[in-house]
DNA sequence: TGTCCTCGAGTTCC
DNA sequence: CTCGAGGACA
């Protein structure tokens, strides 16, 4: 602070300016600049304070008149008109709508001109656009789309985003007198997720989409806070470019009607195509996204959309499709233009990948381990080829922090993977609810009187609350972490049927004769309990039911009969104790020769097996503690159940390697596979990592065939592995 | 105490 | 397939 004094506050002032400009550009160049935040916001200070002592150094391209004074309570921002209208793009889908524009234009022009027209290809930001008015270098007015006729103006809001030119650059394009400017503004995928994630910390709703952010940003009244976000923006047009006092008509409209040559230009630098204005933006200082091409021929707009689709996930910002506009100005001028938009440039869009549902109710699930779920009812909608009815909601929170109520219409995403997701809530019902939608409420959430069924919650006054008892049996529920717990695991309904229908996958019970459909139906129609009673029921019991002939009962029974054999591990990890799966259960198997071997273990014989901790192997002292269980086991044995010790192989064609598999096998299943390699003593695992020996690829694999790259571990496709395992 | 590896559990649709 | 948490190891 002592140098301080001593520099000259004019120096200062350019010094700090300097800094913060360099800053700003290496922030949005994706590099680091290795200034920190604070240190940042301390030169912002510094040149506050200084400009507060001394008025007459302060200017409008300031980086601290990037946040200027909030606006007055209750006001809003003033309407403004466009000088030259924002029309909306012509809006195609598919590859024939876009040959079907170009005929047009073909017919417009006469097939001679047209045979190869050369475009300007870039992508469709899906963020807001808006209007930048600049006089004589400076950023003096920015105004939303509005209805594209009549905007907002937003100038304060605008001058907050960092990498948005408050003053233009002289370089090889002489500035301009009056220079309009049209872009994007935006939020970068990766700020988005760390923005949200910041939000939520501080105990803010989640946003439901990058776009939405940027458009309530745009519209906050307080430009401090419109600077917490991260906007940025991206220049693509320039409608009006002046030199001189504009009124000559030759000084405007250079985009629509009769092109204006700039008066007193120096040579070269006239601006008369798309390509030209990308570079004369750039060089007055303007972002542009840089995925902009020059396309010959409607194939390569084709190609560039492909292309662009195929690699959306990899494109640092949202974009919805590409926007190919005819290049050159004096051809745009003589197609002009309809009343909705130009002849002269289209948007080509991708298959959208997130849609908008109705969220009818929401129902708590009881899982297996006792755990509720709140899981979404929606209007039925397609999303990426697939119908989704349902999406889970995770926990109480989650639902909170999307501020989710029944009859809102909802965000649906299939983000990446196949799963459906809630991401938020596009239109907020607000105890209006669209109508007839309690009446779209699906029979099955009914109970026979024509009420909801218990667990079923279709709206709340307040937010939404997890219940403080069991849907399915009424006990209190107690809370561990985010999640919400029935503890009546032995009597609750659903807990015991999860763990039926566990039993019945993992012991090995095929599933064609007895889904979980079936056991769903053999459980509320008191034929059975446990997984032990499925040994004792009889044909007679099983023709009493709906549904059910003298085949499928009789193949129910042969089935149960032929399944009663089972190998020691795999009867273990069929009896849904926590933490013990297939692998744990094999190398139970393996340290124990008998069921009553293991029973009598004591915590410190189970935690010297490499592989067991204290909290898996008290989950398992505990469970062989409840008589109920050990009731249940004896009712097995009854039931005619025997277990099969086998003896480790050894010797085989991967003795001792770690295999794992990715994408799907052509001709044998995951499950025949994986008894494949043990049977030639290698260990399946589920992740690829550094110890992984081979990687046996199906086809369309997924993340892991990259990392098996990576990591330099041998990869065999189907062929290859049957030859390995024949040596 | 921190990091890496692995297992188990949850998830939707046809 | 992904995520969270248990377990091994430094």
């Amino acid at each position: 602070m002592a140098k301080r004094a001593k520099t000259k506050p004019a120096a200062r002032v350019a010094e700090l300016r300097e800094w913060i400009h360099t800053a700003n550009a290496a922030y949005y160049g994706g590099k680091d600049s290795g200034i920190s935040d604070a240190e940042y916001d301390r030169w912002l200070q510094e040149l506050t304070a200084l400009e507060n002592e001394h008025p007459e150094l302060l200017t409008a391209d300031s980086p601290t008149q990037r946040v200027g004074a909030p606006l007055e309570e209750g006001s809003s921002f003033n309407k403004v008109e466009h000088a030259v209208p924002m029309l909306s793009i012509a809006s195609l889908f598919d590859e024939e709508e876009v040959r079907d524009f170009e005929e047009k234009i073909e017919r417009f022009l006469g097939v001679d001109e047209s045979r190869q027209l050369t475009w300007s290809v870039e992508p469709k930001f899906d963020g807001v656009s808006a209007s930048l008015i600049y006089e004589k270098g400076i950023f003096v007015r920015g105004i939303t789309r509005g209805d594209g006729k009549v905007g907002e103006e937003i100038t304060a809001n605008l001058r907050t985003i960092r990498n948005l030119p408050l003053r233009l650059k002289e370089g090889k394009y002489p500035i301009p007198d009056l220079l309009e400017v049209r872009g994007e503004v935006l939020i970068s995928t990766v700020r988005f997720e760390r923005f949200n994630k910041s939000r939520v910390e501080r105990g803010q709703a989640l946003l439901a989409n990058a776009r939405n952010a940027t458009a309530g940003a745009l519209r906050r009244n307080d430009p401090a806070e419109v600077a917490r976000y991260p906007l940025e923006f991206f220049s693509y047009s320039a409608p009006r470019i002046v030199f001189g006092s504009g009124d000559s008509p030759a000084d405007k409209d250079l985009f629509g009607g009769a092109l204006g040559e700039p008066k007193s230009v120096p040579a070269g630098t006239a601006i008369e195509s798309q390509s030209q204005l990308f570079g004369a933006l750039e060089e007055w200082g303007f972002p542009v996204s840089g995925y902009q091409e020059v396309a010959h021929g409607l194939d390569e707009c084709l190609a560039y959309h492909d292309r662009l689709e195929e690699g959306r996930d990899d494109i640092p910002f949202e974009i919805d499709g590409v926007v190919c506009k005819l290049d050159g100005f004096a051809i745009r001028g003589r197609l002009g233009r309809t009343a909705r938009s130009m002849r002269w440039q289209y948007a080509h869009k991708f298959a959208p990948r997130s849609e908008i549902s109705t969220l009818l109710a929401i129902e708590i699930q009881v899982g297996t381990k006792g755990r509720l779920t709140p899981r979404a009812h929606l209007v039925p909608v397609g999303v990426g080829g697939v119908i989704v009815r349902h999406a889970t909601l995770h926990n109480e929170e989650h639902v909170q922090n999307l501020g989710l109520h029944p009859g809102d219409r909802v965000f649906l995403e299939r983000a990446g993977d196949v799963i459906p997701q809630v991401t938020g809530v596009a239109v907020l019902a607000k105890g209006k609810a669209p109508k007839g939608w309690a009446e779209g409420l699906p029979e099955s959430l009914k109970d026979t009187q024509g009420g909801l069924r218990s667990g079923v919650v279709a709206g709340y006054a307040q937010g939404f609350a997890m219940p403080e008892t069991c849907p399915a049996c009424g006990t209190s529920v107690e809370r561990s972490g985010k999640y919400v717990i029935c503890p009546n695991s032995l009597g609750c309904v659903p807990q015991r049927m999860g763990r039926t229908i566990l039993f019945a996958a993992r012991a090995g019970i095929e599933i064609e004769s007895i889904g979980e459909k079936g056991i769903e139906q053999l459980f509320t129609e008191g034929l059975i309990s446990s997984p032990a009673d499925l040994f004792f029921l009889k044909k007679e019991d099983l023709l009493e039911l709906e549904g059910w002939g003298e085949k499928s009962a009789v193949n129910l029974i042969k089935e149960l009969n032929a399944s009663k054999e089972i190998p020691f591990g795999k009867f273990l990890s069929s009896l849904a104790i926590s933490g013990l799966g297939g692998t744990v259960g094999d190398l139970l198997a393996s340290n124990f020769a008998s069921l009553d071997e293991l029973k009598a273990a004591d915590s410190e014989t189970l935690q010297h097996i490499d592989g067991l901790g204290p909290v898996t192997t008290g989950h398992i002292i505990e469970w062989f503690e409840q008589p109920q269980n050990l009731a249940m086991l004896e009712r097995m044995f009854e039931g005619g159940v025997k277990l099969v010790h086998k003896i480790q192989s050894q010797g085989g064609a991967l003795d001792g390697l770690r295999v794992v598999f990715t994408g799907t096998l052509e001709n044998i299943t995951r499950a025949e596979a994986k008894k494949m390699v043990e049977d030639a003593g290698g260990k399946v695992s589920s992740s690829i990592s550094a110890k992984t020996d081979l990687l046996i690829q199906g086809g369309k694999p997924g993340s892991k065939a990259k990392k098996a790259q990576d990591l330099g571990v041998e990869v065999l496709d189907e062929a290859q592995f049957r030859a390995r395992l024949a040596q």
